[in-house]
DNA sequence: GTGAAAGCGCTAACAC
DNA sequence: GTGTTAGCGCTTTCAC
């Protein structure tokens, strides 16, 4: 293994200055700095991570915690802080709770130690477990807290609805997720202030985020009297579809759906889903962005990102019946 | 921070036996390993991971490196993989290499550096390259190498024209993926063994793995005179039925067609893919095992973990017609 | 079975 | 601008 030590004597520098030249090139003279750069590169110098760590303090690396890594939503927000941590740099744990909020906790707790701050994606976590964290920052993701990074739901939910007015649905069902969801109560708060401007609106659920919760759904969307149904998530509104059809009814002909979350499920349904999105990509580099610039610094005051709402028209939107 | 050295003063006992306490059990009397356990565990104690990579040239932690963790299928092998790791008490560095075969290379030498080993999930570029990884094992999935994980592709391709031709089906094509797939190169051979016992079988392509890749590959389906299409993957298959429905044709009336990797993909496409398959959390799971078992080990023997091909039978295979 | 002591490779004062 | 030096917290000889 070469260390600071082989690259110092093959430079007839001292290992102090390989170090400097390496990690803040400012503090060396330039033709210094450029020949242990040269030498080192020669070598195959990789300093070490553990003994970096172990003297200045971080980790060189932070940590991600998601619920389910094979939710196409969740790996779209890792790509992007995998991407982002690499520009810095930086190492990312990856973590994943397989939706048991249970082992959270647990699992936040030993990354907290292996990182220099964690990015929470996860939709129902830690509250109180503030306190599991310590100092370290940590980022939310479509949640609240002191350092998040959170969707424009007002914004994708106008968007949604004045595209569906516009083909001219009147009476229109949100079909809502998880009663513990944040962005489920963001999105019926921004109901509730549409259904004040006069819209008529109705959120049905909870149901599941699941197909069968979107199937089970269809019921009560048909009842509702909507011609258009806005849904929790893609896969929700693949379910819905499903199940409309097995009744005999066609989309959009019969009923409009409008996704959410905009993942490539979305692209990949029949019908091709309309749906309400972000960059999901954005999102963790986001994250990944409010956490480094926190990572050296001081506590620092509340910082909220927030990301526009997009809508991605495809076919399961049409105009209102009769 | 709690360190070795508190645990040891409310102990009464020294810093070494502390350390060994904890990571070496055996050596110390049960009386006080167990008093140090409960101390440790009452003051909050938590090992300062860098210290002991440092000390003892044991990162604690694994890399995976994957082509695209937005790709359900590599999502689910990730899961796998995470899982199976934190039961060995390691972490996991997960790097995306987004499809980029130059970045791989690259990728791989950061990745090798801050881990005791790495998983190398469908590696793209990664042939030579074992210089880069020096003595450290590696694990590769559906590829060729000393240490590899890899579904059983005859078995799989069997199992699915056995499935065709008991719904009479005679002549059947294969909608191939990208020239550079080891996977597509195993499925084309087992096709030719199944071809030398006289099934009637053609292999088309090569297509890009994509929605895009399936659909520019109907009219060769179509022009082959086939009545059921196997193809590359599962985003293959949506392609091909969405292609194929455009002309008019329906699935599995016109045309059956049989996916692979059954991700959850399969599942919720209009219709639900009938799909070859095997549990991707067991590849992911296998890999792991597979590295943790070199981990302290000597270098050994060549060693191949086959899992078993699976066929998920759903929607899009029929009758043949006629 | 337990303790003392020597570093692992690096960074950050501190001198010059 | 560069060199010297003191550890970061831990594991692991080596004694006893």
């Amino acid at each position: 293994m070469v260390t600071v030590r082989d690259v110092a004597a093959a430079a007839g520098v001292s290992i102090s200055t390989v170090s400097r030249a390496l990690s803040a090139p400012g503090m060396v003279a330039a033709g210094t700095r450029d020949r242990v750069a040269a030498i080192a590169e020669q070598l195959g110098y990789q300093p070490n991570r553990a003994a970096a760590s172990l003297r200045a303090g971080r980790k060189g690396a932070l940590g991600l915690l998601v619920p389910d890594l094979a939710n196409p939503y969740f790996a779209a927000v890792a790509k992007g802080v995998a991407e982002r941590a690499r520009e810095h740099g930086l190492g990312v744990f990856v973590v994943d709770s397989d939706e048991d909020p249970a082992a959270e906790v647990d699992l936040l707790r030993h990354l907290v130690h292996q990182t220099d701050g964690v990015i929470l994606a996860s939709p129902r976590a830690i509250d109180a477990d503030v306190d599991v964290i310590g100092p370290r920052p940590v980022v939310v993701v479509n949640q609240d807290g002191p350092l998040a990074v959170v969707t424009d739901t007002d914004g994708g939910m106008r968007l949604a609805l004045e595209h569906l007015r516009g083909l001219g649905h009147r009476r229109i069902a949100y079909v809502g997720g998880p009663a513990s969801s944040w962005s489920d109560a963001r999105r019926r708060g921004a109901l509730r202030e549409a259904a004040a401007t006069g819209a008529d609106v109705v959120a049905l659920g909870h149901y599941p985020p699941t197909v069968a919760g979107g199937a089970a759904a269809a019921v009560a969307v048909a009842e509702s009297g909507a011609t258009a149904a806005i849904t929790f998530n893609d896969v929700v509104a693949v379910g819905l579809v499903r199940a409309v059809r097995e009744r005999g009814l066609r989309v959009p002909e019969d009923l409009s759906v409008v996704g959410w979350d905009d993942t490539y499920l979305a692209a990949l349904a029949s019908p091709p889903l309309t749906s309400v999105g972000s960059d999901l990509r954005e999102v963790g580099r986001s994250a990944t962005d409010l956490l480094v610039a926190r990572l050296g610094g001081a506590p620092g005051a509340r910082e909220v990102t927030v990301l526009p709402g997009t809508l991605s028209v495809r076919d399961s939107t049409g105009p209102a019946p009769r």
